[in-house]
DNA sequence: CTAGTTAGTTAGTAATCGCTAACTATGGAA
DNA sequence: TTCCATAGTTAGCGATTACTAACTAACTAG
């Protein structure tokens, strides 16, 4: 018993070190003795932080949703465009993918939702929200005149839903090998270049309000 | 000891019945006793057609593999254009996974892969083999002048490779609750509408050998 | 300086995991 | 009908799991 941490500190070292973890061997071989060990302290001192497992995977689905909509709201502003926006915020969610992989293996873990419904509905809301945030994005762009109105908002932001979490597939299948970011902005250029822009630019002023 | 079956019978029903069991909790709990209770025979049993459980998840995955392959080329067939080709490869791809759901989660799954090597092996070969399935098609679209040829047939090939597991996610982390082939198809007739098309209709004869 | 709160430890528990050795009995070939 | 290869059983192994009870000692408010 060297070092005594308020139990605020000691929970928020105890997710960090869960999240490691789970990024090295996957959700279900996390053991509450390998992030004692880790964190340096002893199997049962986990339990005084949190009274079952569970509410542990409860503590790191809050840590990632909160993490998730932060890095969204930081790269959402300041854009030229609402395109430019839509840009930034997909490549943000795959920085956050690849500063922290535990991320992907948490939303793939068929175990931990298959029993823990509290967690898959965390995750499922995380989805919905972002799914929101690009559906007003895109429109945006079209009441901009930056895109055309041919497609509609919630089939783009369908489109780029799937991106993130495909893309992330391949990238953990492969060993996490290639930089995700990078390989997913030069795809994510050419699939909006594909989408179809506006005919005519509408001036400042002319644009529909948000 | 009522019934008593032939080593291969038994061997592909463990596989299939360990399949519906990833399906319901998870690759990880999947044990060697629920597979057995549910097969009818004792935990013991199942160990005298796989040495280890590690071999039954190869079989497994030289399951899935096949099956997978076995689909595309079906589906591969007997199309009007290489553009519906790709459609109906990629839809069949979505078919497999509603129909054995066990295949994403298998895939996704962090545990078997870190301690399995030719397990991720299988499936990242797998993945590679659609990948390049995808390259060829839209190369011949572009040589029979059905796509531009402003988008590399590997980059249009990847945008398709990512469409199948990111709506997958989604699907599985929405409770499976939507029918994932008939969703995919919509977006993905919306996605192939946003490729670039050739200026001119190549006439008959006029485009290069595939 | 003292006393209460609480982070952390020691030492266990029952349950479950993959796997094995030794035995049993079934079904096809002769 | 006999025989034997082998599918399947019984019983149990050591290791590991989440979790608990009882104890210890480090901070901190008074």
């Amino acid at each position: 018993m060297r070092t005594r941490k308020s139990s605020s500190d000691r929970k928020a070292e105890i997710v960090e070190t869960t999240l490691a973890l789970v990024a090295e061997h996957g959700p279900e071989r996390v053991t509450t003795q390998a992030v004692a060990t880790r964190v340096g302290i002893t199997q049962a001192g986990v339990f005084r932080h949190f009274p079952a497992k569970r509410d542990l995977w409860l503590a790191v689905a809050a840590w990632v949703v909160g993490e998730a909509q932060r890095r969204w709201e930081v790269a959402g502003r300041l854009n030229e465009s609402p395109l430019a926006s839509i840009k930034a915020v997909v490549i943000a969610q795959m920085e956050f993918i690849q500063d922290t992989p535990a991320v992907s293996s948490l939303i793939f873990s068929r175990e931990l939702h298959a029993q823990n419904e509290e967690l898959r509905q965390a995750f499922l809301g995380m989805a919905d929200r972002f799914y929101a945030l690009l559906t007003g994005l895109a429109k945006c762009s079209q009441d901009s005149g930056e895109l055309s109105d041919v497609i509609k908002p919630e089939d783009i932001a369908s489109l780029l839903l799937t991106f993130t979490p495909g893309l992330a597939t391949r990238w953990s299948l492969g060993g996490r090998s290639f930089n995700l970011p990078r390989r997913g902005e030069r795809l994510l250029d050419i699939m909006l270049t594909c989408l179809p822009k506006a005919n005519r630019q509408l001036r400042e002023g002319d644009h529909a309000q948000a």
